[in-house]
DNA sequence: AATCTTTTGAGAGTTACTGTCATTTGACTT
DNA sequence: AAGTCAAATGACAGTAACTCTCAAAAGATT
């Protein structure tokens, strides 16, 4: 059986990058977090999140505790720590200046979204579904979403010449993050069969029209 | 020093609700809750959330540990417990059926928020201002959310005649509550002393124009 | 090969819970 | 007023997610 054959993961960088040849050391290091997170995703597809501690994680990735808590400070993070903020971030950057920032959003957005669905839609569904199922992931991701928002302001304050904080740029972002992620639980609900772009799609229509019924 | 003089607490009943004179059980069980809760917020305040375990707001409180698990599950439940959600149903319910979902909403979420900063404006200070500041409470804030969300859908599923799961309807319901936290957030980084309605209205304008910048 | 640095594992300690059970205490009956 | 019942409380034991510290192991460097 082989071992990883012809599947990324979110330990694998995201985007191709064809960087120096990393030392033992730092293979090591990558190593061990994949087996860390593929011991943890099997586990809890097998015995659910929370009738998994963190010790068995260990045991079945055949790592100290010690060390499963160095690489992911929660267990939550064995989750949820993704790589999802530069793409989307580069995504937006790379729209035209003369577009509006609605519009730029949107195409971001979806761009983004369909890079990670082509870079390893198994583990985006493996995310979402728990995310959906575990409560605790449901908060945690939530506490992601807002750090991802301001850089999300970060970026449109740029490209429209308003302050980063400003409130109405805030608002905008959450908003969209908030669309964003209904549209992705919707879904899971749904099997995570549709087509989630599509599904994405619609969500910001909403918002664009102004939340109209 | 009073006690409790004209300071209401979220653990007297929000609406005038002149209801049958409890028993001597009853009323020992609210005034355990606000033991508890006033420890809490006080030792929170002095030490910080994190830095206080439930053992000392236990002690605080004069009561047992295990009382307090009793009436709050969780630590974040002592400052996230509210009855806000009845009081946000009951005003979108009294907006008349000929006005649009989005105005309906606009005028329920206005008037409930009146509605609590009047009924206890220092509590509502206080528990934003954690809700900013503490990680664990934000994250848990936002899982309170998605339960405002469930039950604001179903409020709007009845007078839209939509399903309660319809799609747009969750992402109309989960953009308004995005904006109402962010603006909320807005608030706390002010100061706390700005017009907090003025702030929500804004930050639903902004959703209403489309997100428009 | 020797040394230096980073990574790891072991172990002890804290804290947020969870579950059980005996005791207490208000409520209700007679 | 005494007795009974149900609910609330407290004490205690146990689990699990971390946190900290320190010595051993292993890669990097000379």
């Amino acid at each position: 059986m082989p071992e990883n054959a012809g599947m990324a993961s979110a330990d694998t960088p995201s985007v191709a990058q064809a960087g120096p040849r990393l030392g033992l050391r730092e293979r090591k290091k990558i190593q061990t977090r994949q087996a860390i997170r593929r011991a943890a995703y099997r586990l809890f597809e097998q015995q659910g999140y929370d009738a998994t501690p963190v010790d068995r994680i260990a045991e079945a990735a055949d790592v100290s505790p010690s060390t499963v808590f160095r690489y992911f400070p929660t267990k939550e993070d064995i989750v949820l720590t993704d790589e999802y903020d530069p793409v989307l971030e580069a995504a937006i950057r790379a729209r035209p200046a003369e577009e509006t920032p609605v519009e730029a959003i949107r195409q971001g957005v979806v761009d983004s979204m369909q890079r990670i669905i082509d870079h390893d839609l198994a583990e985006l569904r493996q995310r979402t579904r728990l995310m959906r199922e575990v409560p605790a992931l449901r908060a945690r991701a939530a506490e992601g979403m807002t750090e991802s928002a301001r850089m999300l302001c970060a970026v449109l304050a740029e490209r429209t010449g308003r302050p980063a904080d400003d409130i109405e740029l805030r608002i905008v972002v959450s908003a969209v993050f908030a669309a964003m992620n209904e549209a992705l639980m919707c879904w899971v609900e749904q099997g995570q069969t549709g087509d989630l772009i599509a599904l994405i799609g619609q969500a910001l229509d909403v918002l664009a029209r102004g939340l109209t019924l």
